[in-house]
RNA sequence: GGGCGCGUGGUGGAAUGGCAGACACGGUGGACUCAAAAUCCAUUGGCCGCGAGGCCGUGAGGGUUCAAGUCCCUCCGCGCCCACCA
């Protein structure tokens, strides 16, 4: 009889019995507590790497966990299956996305298979299916008629590399393309936008309700960027022109010495003088010249950085005349791209000031010995008129405000970092925004009945900065639906990040073919009780999908009263291999196909549970390897220990002694732990703990008297179903033939812990002398204060220590410490 | 420049303010074997000691506490996010 574990038999004969037995479909009706499990859904990039196990091990462990507990568990799978790889890789090899990507989810399927996840396959939803594409067509049509998508020229990111517009997020700080890392240049076209910052305000609020890490909360809330403050206008001195700047420190506006514009602002033209002239339009000129990244970087002189306009501004609160000059560091996107300058309270005027000569006049006294520049601290107000009685900044402030109100220069102003969203991308492999433009209609969103707007297949790939589409003539000239006239098609697609913005609503009833989310089954489903994804999603993709769960709801295409779609969040830590992450453009992956054939899918699994915190990044090394047949060779102890094939002598039959009775407390401990170990995705620990009684159960299986059957026995059935999230081909394996044919060790409940035989007769006494360690003394474990005091100091142990010297003091924390202090 | 983390054996890591180093990888020794692999057992932070045992030890320095890897302050190093954001 041959006992070795194959893995690979196995695991294949397993995957095909989930299959086919349906394992992990779950109904909309299913009357159980529902329990919604996603992994963010992967861009099909060919087989699965490391990342992907990784993922996809998580979230299997909490399918598999939370079925056994009782839920009935939605666990869907899917693929954002548009973007540029796609596209590139059809350049370069003369033919079409399409099929390619259908060959890299068809691999990347398989992986998921070896592995063993369990999934709803026939929920499965794909960006670049032709229902799915409609869908995202209505949403988008439905956005446009609410004022959610709209057109508008403006300077945008542009990435020669690529070519195509980036949205803001895709930028890196250095000003390089997240994709290519070309360098993003700025270009002034028509663009689509949505406009998530109607929302911004909603989703910082809520952002408090959420169970996500504190890190991705704080990201989302520093790049929704709320500053609160105020906006006012200045009068342009011997001129109608009025200038609006936006100030976070109104309080402040006595000191304001002078007033900076950004080079691109309107009011640029009317306001430099005739002497002037010259040199502000070269200033202008080498500005418009200049990446990003240096306009950016704080390094250079600043007296090169501006120039006078010649022009003066009255500040409205001293009545006096300050100059107005341009700078490069003044940003047109951002509030009114004019701003008043007060050195003496911010650094970057005071530098400005000192480069220039312009005067600094303090009206927050510094605090006693101040030896800084800029003092941004609060204090009371001087040389600021009615002002001055103020004591800080935030009644300064109030006051101030309400003067600017009252005079009718300015008001209490929100501004936002968060910027619309640009959605249109000049590619082909996206979905086609649903637009037309008709001479006589202008634009015109497509109505539903003439939705999808496919992708022609007979299209040219040559990277000339255009999509495709604009060279495919039937699919550029169309009629209007308006009208019925001539027109033409917008080109451009939707980003993928829109795609990604609704699809866990999709997942909830995937079948509807005249809605695109089932308002239903959306309320039974939603929230996603446990989203799982890449910690590089904390803003783009996880900001875009609370815009879109609250705009569908506020429109009627989703649970109106559904905001957040993602109840807990977890994120993963990163893989990474000579410091950098691994993923398939650095060329450095670890595929785990060798390790299916090989250790198999169990053993890799365990791996990835046992190797740190979930949460952390984890180099792969050398040593990797090693420890990965290390994980086999705990699966394998477990499978000798199922197949009763331990060393030692065989269980014997006994009334149950003492040591018997320990190894059935270990188990409920182990039952208990692992349990909670879970709840707070501590899957390392709880890898260890059962480790841990496996070799309790070798010990025990080889002590000269032998182990009890029926005890042994069901500590390791116990052991089976606690490891039967973690490893679930080997334990739906010994499960089976250990309870017989059919048995199902996945259908079995979850295993509780009886408290009674968590609670310990005795316990292990800690006894320090001044905080030193010095002796352990087995107590009760009822044992009092006082009980535990006079074992302490019965030790002796504790007497060398003390060395005649009277105790001054007891700390006893019955029954686990006593520490004597002399 | 701002914000948030992190720093523990040779390595990955463990530790509700209460026994630092669980569980592994690697190492060492042993059993089994003609031998090897596999398997099983023991041992493995450093220093001193034949031993019992003792001393030191969680990036550095200070503090709070009966008690600090854990809390507070300063510094050093690393990582991530944001960044002339007015």
């Amino acid at each position: 009889m041959n006992y070795a574990y194959d893995a690979q038999e196995v695991e294949a004969r397993w995957q095909g019995c989930w299959e086919q037995e349906h394992a992990y479909e779950v109904s909309n009706e299913d009357p159980r507590p529902k329990f919604y499990v996603l992994c963010m859904y992967p861009y099909p990039s060919g087989p699965a790497h490391q990342g992907h196990v990784r993922n996809y091990t998580f979230g299997d462990l909490n399918v598999r966990w939370r079925t056994m507990q009782g839920y009935s568990v939605l666990s869907p799978i899917g693929f954002d299956s548009f973007g540029l790889p796609a596209e590139n890789a059809a350049i370069k090899l003369k033919s079409h996305p399409r099929p390619f990507t259908d060959a890299r989810i068809a691999e990347l399927m398989s992986s998921l298979h070896r592995l063993g996840a369990g999934y709803d396959w026939r929920r499965l939803v794909r960006s670049h299916d032709p229902h799915y594409m409609k869908f995202n067509q209505v949403i988008f049509r439905r956005f446009f008629d609410a004022g959610l998508a709209y057109r508008k020229k403006a300077p945008v990111n542009w990435c020669p590399g690529c070519n195509t517009v980036l949205a803001n997020e895709q930028v890196l700080a250095d000003g390089t393309c997240e994709r290519s890392g070309d360098l993003v240049e700025k270009k002034d076209l028509e663009q689509w936008f949505f406009r998530i910052t109607a929302y911004a305000d909603d989703m910082l609020a809520d952002l408090e309700l959420l169970d996500w890490p504190e890190r991705v909360k704080v990201m989302q809330r520093n790049w929704i960027g709320r500053s609160e403050g105020a906006q006012f206008h200045m009068e342009v001195a011997g001129s109608g022109a009025k200038i609006e700047v936006f100030t976070t420190r109104p309080d402040t506006a006595f000191g304001m010495t002078f007033v900076v514009l950004a080079p691109e602002h309107p009011l640029v033209p009317e306001l430099t003088t005739p002497e002037q002239r010259d040199a502000v339009e070269a200033f202008v000129e080498r500005v418009r010249q200049e990446p990003e990244i240096e306009r950016q970087s704080s390094e250079g002189a600043l007296d090169k950085r501006g120039i006078f306009t010649g022009s003066y501004a009255v500040n409205p609160f001293t009545g006096k005349q300050v100059p107005i000059y341009l700078a490069d560091y003044v940003l047109m996107g951002y509030g009114t791209g004019a701003i008043m300058a007060v050195p003496a309270e911010d650094q970057r005027d005071w530098d400005f000031a000192t480069a220039y000569g312009l005067p600094i006049i303090r009206t927050v006294q510094p605090p006693e010995g101040w030896e800084g520049e800029a003092y941004t601290g609060d204090g009371p107000r001087v040389n600021s008129q009615w002002l001055d009685g103020a004591q800080n900044t935030s009644e300064a402030k109030a006051k101030a405000i309400e003067w600017l109100e009252s005079e009718g220069i300015g008001k209490r102003m929100v501004q936002y970092r968060l910027r619309d969203w640009l959605v249109s991308r000049q590619r082909y492999w996206g979905c086609p925004i649903p637009v037309v433009y008709c001479d006589k209609d202008g634009i015109v969103a497509l109505p539903e009945d003439q939705l999808p707007v496919l992708l022609p297949d007979d299209v040219e790939f040559a990277p000339t900065g255009e999509s495709p589409l604009r060279s495919h003539s039937e699919f550029l000239n169309t009629t209007c639906p308006t009208c019925g006239g001539p027109a033409q098609r917008e080109t451009d697609t939707m980003d993928t990040f829109v795609d990604s913005s609704w699809y866990f609503l999709r997942f909830c009833n995937p079948w509807t073919t005249d809605v695109p989310v089932d308002l239903e089954a959306a309320r039974h489903w939603m929230p996603v009780d446990q989203y799982i994804g890449g910690i590089e999603h904390a803003i783009l993709h996880l900001l875009y999908a609370r815009f879109y769960t609250r705009a569908l709801g506020d429109l009627g295409l989703g649970p109106a009263e559904l905001k957040e779609p993602f109840r807990r969040l977890f994120t993963q830590g990163m893989i990474r291999m000579d410091g950098t992450k691994m993923s398939k453009s650095k060329g450095n992956l670890i595929a785990p196909e060798k390790y299916f054939d090989t250790v198999g899918a169990d053993a890799l699994r365990i791996f990835h549970l046992f190797v740190g915190p979930p949460a952390d990044d984890f180099d792969w090394t050398d040593q990797t390897d090693t420890v990965i047949e290390g994980c086999r060779h705990f699966l394998d102890r477990v499978w000798r220990l199922g197949a009763a094939e331990a060393a030692g002598t065989p269980g014997v039959s006994r009334q149950p002694s003492l040591a018997d009775l320990d190894i059935v407390k270990a188990t409920h401990k182990l039952v208990d732990r692992v349990t909670r170990e879970f709840e707070r995705w501590s899957y390392n620990t709880a890898i260890a703990a059962m480790r841990e009684h496996t070799n309790v159960l070798y010990r025990y299986a080889q002590t000269p008297e032998g182990a009890r059957a029926e005890t042994l026995d069901e500590s390791i059935d116990t052991l089976l179903l606690l490891l039967a999230p973690c490893a679930p081909h080997m334990t739906a394996e010994l499960w089976e033939r250990r309870r017989g044919q059919g048995a199902r060790v996945h259908a079995q409940r979850w295993p509780v812990a009886d408290p009674e035989l968590l609670a310990e007769d005795t316990v292990v006494l800690v006894v320090q002398v001044n905080g030193k360690l010095r002796d352990k003394v087995e107590v009760a474990a009822s044992a009092t204060e006082g009980e535990v005091t006079a074992a302490a100091l019965a030790s002796p142990k504790v007497a060398a220590a003390l060395a005649g010297r009277e105790p001054a003091r007891v700390i006893a924390r019955p029954p686990a410490l006593v520490n004597i202090v002399v």
